[in-house]
DNA sequence: TTCTCAATTTCGTGG
DNA sequence: CCACGAAGTTGAGAA
């Protein structure tokens, strides 16, 4: 903690006069620049980061050098507060919950949460302009392109799935698209009926009950 | 800085054991709390969050509630190594350059950047659907809708070209679109080709010295 | 408020 | 190592 005057320079490049701001530096060579406000640091490098320090008239300076991309931040203190050094513990798990990939993962393990009979094929296959979050079989055999959305679906979820659709329906017209989402806006609901597209409601509630539940097997 | 455990709800849901962290809480509410590695805080909340702190069962619990979207961060700490406190003075100015407007205003200031004869109309032009980087007409008078990227420009940006260029060619068939970048990947440079787009190789570094130098007159 | 897009995006995943 | 897409993306700018 200190006044310092930073320069950065590699994929971007920026400069910033004295002032106060909190450095953090971690043993893996992150470094983190804050100023008084705000939640991103001003400045900073990812980890894998290499730290130098020296002193030049009378200020100490830190480099933060990285190579691929090469980057280079220099902070040079004029003033400092307060150093604080030390070993912090922490070997704890964090889990993550409510994202995109525990709804995808829950429609892999029981497809009967869309509609008796699908059985699913494979989760994000590549496609030539993109990627489908599942493809699928329907008890009648019909492939079956599932677009997963993690909030209320929007008008713009509905086209990208659209996209996909109508490549799929140009060697296979009878393919089908199904957005799933908790909710779906008024005008994707509009959207999907005029491009023959369907919607199916799914919460991600239910979802993590059936992945907790699988887990525990 | 200490030992804590942390639970997130609101836009996703997230716990976290207990381990040693750092903790910075701003002024303006912003909190950040810090593993001991990595660039990004596992858990965080941004300005304008109401923190409220209380002791309970002998532990320190600091609470960050924030309303639309609907958020609560709760850490608890059961062993204190250190506290800050303190208020830091920085009024100084952060200047950033090298962004992708520094190359629309290069191109926007010398067209021949692009090609001979061409005439930039408008940047950031509205479109029904977005926004168009720069409109312009060439030596010929066709309409020709340049998409600017300072990194390499991926298919991911060809498609959003795509979009806007396939929208004027309705009303004029002849209408270009150029993606400007300093350098494109495979798959774009396909994609390019499949969807009659073009492509023009230009350096920041350029823009750079024609911008520069257009200060200084 | 909403939408749209840039970002030193970062991060993970798969080829 | 690239390429692609999600993210509690964040942040800025305009309608």
């Amino acid at each position: 903690m200190g006044s310092c005057a930073v320069s950065y320079k590699g994929r971007a490049a920026s400069t910033l006069g004295e002032g106060e701001r909190i450095l953090i530096i971690k043993s893996d060579g992150a470094c983190l620049l804050h100023r008084p406000y705000g939640y991103k640091p001003v400045n900073w490098q990812p980890a894998g980061t290499v730290i130098r320090t020296h002193a030049e008239d009378g200020a100490l300076v830190i480099e933060g050098l990285r190579r691929t991309p090469r980057e280079v931040l220099r902070i040079e203190f004029t003033a400092l507060k307060t150093i604080l050094s030390g070993s912090l513990e922490d070997s704890a798990q964090f889990a993550m919950y409510a994202t995109e990939r525990v709804m995808q993962r829950a429609i892999f393990l029981r497809p009967q949460l869309i509609e008796e009979g699908l059985k699913p094929l494979k989760i994000e296959k590549e496609h030539p302009r993109g990627y489908i979050d599942i493809l699928a079989v329907d008890r009648e055999g019909r492939e079956v392109i599932l677009e997963v959305k993690r909030n209320e679906a929007t008008k713009r979820d509905a086209l990208q799935m659209y996209k996909y659709v109508s490549e799929y329906r140009l060697t296979n017209p009878a393919a089908r698209g199904v957005l799933v989402a908790p909710s779906l806006s008024k005008e994707a609901q509009l959207l999907l009926s005029q491009l023959n597209l369907e919607f199916k409601r799914l919460r991600l509630e239910e979802c993590e009950r059936v992945v907790a539940g699988a887990d525990e097997e």
